[in-house]
This record gives C-alpha cells, sequence and structure tokens, in this order.
DNA sequence: CCCTAATTTGAGTGATAACTCTAATTTATA
DNA sequence: TATAAATTAGAGTTATCACTCAAATTAGGG
C-alpha cells in the first residue's frame, strides 16, 4: 500500500464498510457486500486488509474516534458544549454514530477487546462531563458529580440509541432537554 | 404440535434462540447453534417452526412484553412503579433485555416490520410514563409530560444499553438517580 | 393393544460465507 | 523506458449457512 492506487482503494473499502455496518448491521457486512459496494474484487480486499475484522475494527476505531472531538483537549469544555458537541456528532456523522451503537450491542459480545475498549471509552467520557460539571458548580462533591454525569452520558446513549430505530428522531430537542433538566437538578 | 413432547421441544428451542441471542448475538445464533444447545436435530426445529426467523420473533415478542408488566392495566401506576418495574425487568430477565436491546439495534436493520413494532411499543411506554407524570402532578401540561417521559423513557433504554455492555453495571442505583433527577426537576 | 398422527432422526441440498492463489496489469522510479 | 514492486482480476477452496425429506420411532385416543 505505498501507491496512491491502494490507499484509494482502502478508503473506499472502509467507506463501504462503514456505510454497511450502518445501513445493514453487521450480518449484512459480507465480503461480497463490501467489495460490490466499494467496485472491487475480493482478492484486492485481501491484498489491503488482513481479514475482514480488521477491516471492521478500523472503521470502529474510527467511530470510537469521533464521538469525542479533542479527547485529550486543555479540559476547558462546559457541560454545554460537550453535550452539544454529541448531538453534533448523532446529526453530522449518522453513519459512524450507527456503527459506535451496532458495535457496542453486537460486536462486544464476541470480542472482549472490544467491550473493554468500549468500557474505557465510556469510563473516560464519564470524567470528562464529571470534570465539567466540577468547573461549573466546584461546590459539587466528586462523588456527586461523577454520578451526575454518569446519568447524563448513559441518556445521551440512550438518544443515541433510539435514533438508530428511529432515524427521523429529534436529537437536538432532547439533548437540549437534558441540558435543562441538569441545569434544573443543580 | 399437540403432543407434549412437541411442546416441551419447542420450549427448549426458544429458551436457546433466547439465551443465544442474549449470549452471542443474532450472528451467534445459528440453527446448527440452536439445535446444539436445545438437544435437538434440525429436522425437530423445521417440524416445529417454519424458519430460523420465525423462532426469533417468537422470542422478541417474548421480550417485548415483558418489558411492560401488565400493559392495558388500571392506569394507577405512578412514576415510581414504572421506573421500578423497568428496573425488576432488567434485573430479573437479564436475558430478554438483552433480546430487546440487540434486535432494537440489529434485527430492526432489516425488518421494518419489527422496527415499527419497537417504535409503537415505545410511543406506547411513553403514553403510559406521561400519564403517570400528569397524575402526580396534574398542573403539568400534557406537552410538557411527554416531553419528561420521553426523556425519562431514553435514558432508561441508555442504562439497558450499558448494562448489555457492562454486565456488573448497577442498574438499580442508576435508575434510582433518574427518579431523584425527576423528583428534582419536578 | 392398534392404529394414526405427531415427533425425531440424520443424511443431504444448494447457496453463500470467508478467504487463497496465480496470472495479468498498472505504477513509480532509476 | 526498463524494471521491480504494488495492485487488481477472478476463478477456486473449504466450511458453514438455512433448510428439506424419507424413514424410523413414539405417543395417545379408541
Amino acid at each position: 500500500m505505498r501507491y496512491k492506487a491502494g490507499l484509494e482503494t482502502k478508503d473506499r473499502i472502509l467507506g463501504a464498510t462503514r456505510s454497511l455496518i450502518a445501513g445493514k448491521g453487521l450480518e449484512g457486512t459480507t465480503i461480497k457486500a463490501i467489495c460490490d459496494e466499494a467496485g472491487v474484487l475480493p482478492g484486492s480486499f485481501y491484498n489491503l486488509f488482513p481479514s475482514k475484522e480488521q477491516a471492521i475494527l478500523t472503521v470502529v476505531r474510527e467511530a470510537i474516534d469521533a464521538v469525542d472531538p479533542d479527547p485529550g483537549g486543555k479540559g476547558t469544555d462546559t457541560l454545554d458544549d460537550l453535550v452539544l458537541a454529541y448531538e453534533r456528532f448523532l446529526e453530522e456523522q449518522p453513519a459512524l454514530a450507527r456503527v459506535y451503537i451496532r458495535i457496542a450491542v453486537s460486536g462486544a459480545a464476541t470480542n472482549p477487546e472490544l467491550s473493554g475498549r468500549l468500557l474505557r471509552h465510556h469510563e473516560g467520557r464519564v470524567r470528562r462531563f464529571a470534570a465539567a460539571i466540577q468547573r461549573q458548580a466546584p461546590e459539587i462533591a466528586e462523588e456527586h458529580a461523577t454520578r451526575r454525569a454518569e446519568t447524563l452520558v448513559l441518556a445521551l446513549n440512550g438518544i443515541a440509541l433510539h435514533r438508530v430505530l428511529d432515524p427521523h428522531f429529534d436529537v437536538a430537542a432532547h439533548a437540549r432537554a437534558l441540558l435543562e433538566d441538569a441545569a434544573a437538578v443543580g
């Protein structure tokens, strides 16, 4: 994969894999389907990827990374920033959002490494949300802030889950409702 | 299926299907796997079920029904009752809970009838939660109660989703945190 | 206890899954 | 432009998928 053609083909294969997982789930994501959608033959696929699993894992990594823009940032995000960033992720990268949810409930079942990765990612998100809460209201105890952060992150995941089921679901309205409630609880 | 033996075999097949979907997801739920776990041969399976899909749909219906005990009830549940009933469902019927979530994100992708059924079920739940909110606080407008109900149901689904990823997750604590927050928001 | 129908057996079908291999082609560079 | 390596083509392999079927067994009403 040193030539330009190889890199482009790799991109097309990853794009096809992404949209297949998002659209038809892991069951519908076969080598043949990927190759058809990417306009490639199996030989080319296996020249660039050692296995189907590797292509899927690459897309999953992409999805996990896309959930948190600037994950190692300066730590100055407000709770609003974090919630709105997730809302934007769901709206602007619906395919990756669906990949994230689908893999969490299906792919992680038979792949402990993957479920561990997703759990660590979740914990990182909770810490980030908790830090934002404490920054905003320093009087709140860390334990309490963490509990509140976890509740909020889980609720956001509930929204993402529902979006998979109902593409017309109004993510923005519900994300903002969560923020209002969070403010009301204080 | 008029003899006792047939009914028992059917039960074993459904039990195997349930635990396979819960444990390994739809991908791992093959006829061979179902038959092995049920102690049955393919011929017996197809004597009792017209297709693999029918067996799965039966389990899915079972799961949907189990989410809402007494779905056509007298309409006297409090919000606490409803939340605690869902908590109990997640704790006491973890396999069915996983089936529900797995089918929502995977099975519904290629089966519009199924996704329609899940969406209607969701709407019914929201109405029930909204009614409980209004019963408890009649001054709240119906629209507002519905919005609050939806937020709560989605948050509960987020908890169920996370439970699929982390079997050690403390469902009860988080369900109660949701209730406290709901009370605080008023 | 007999007879019919329900049930179980278990080998077998065609389709399709993931993946391999060799030959042909294209690409970048010396 | 010659060459070595990267890429693509596409038929082929092996395994497993959902599903079928005819024969053997078992269950239960009369």
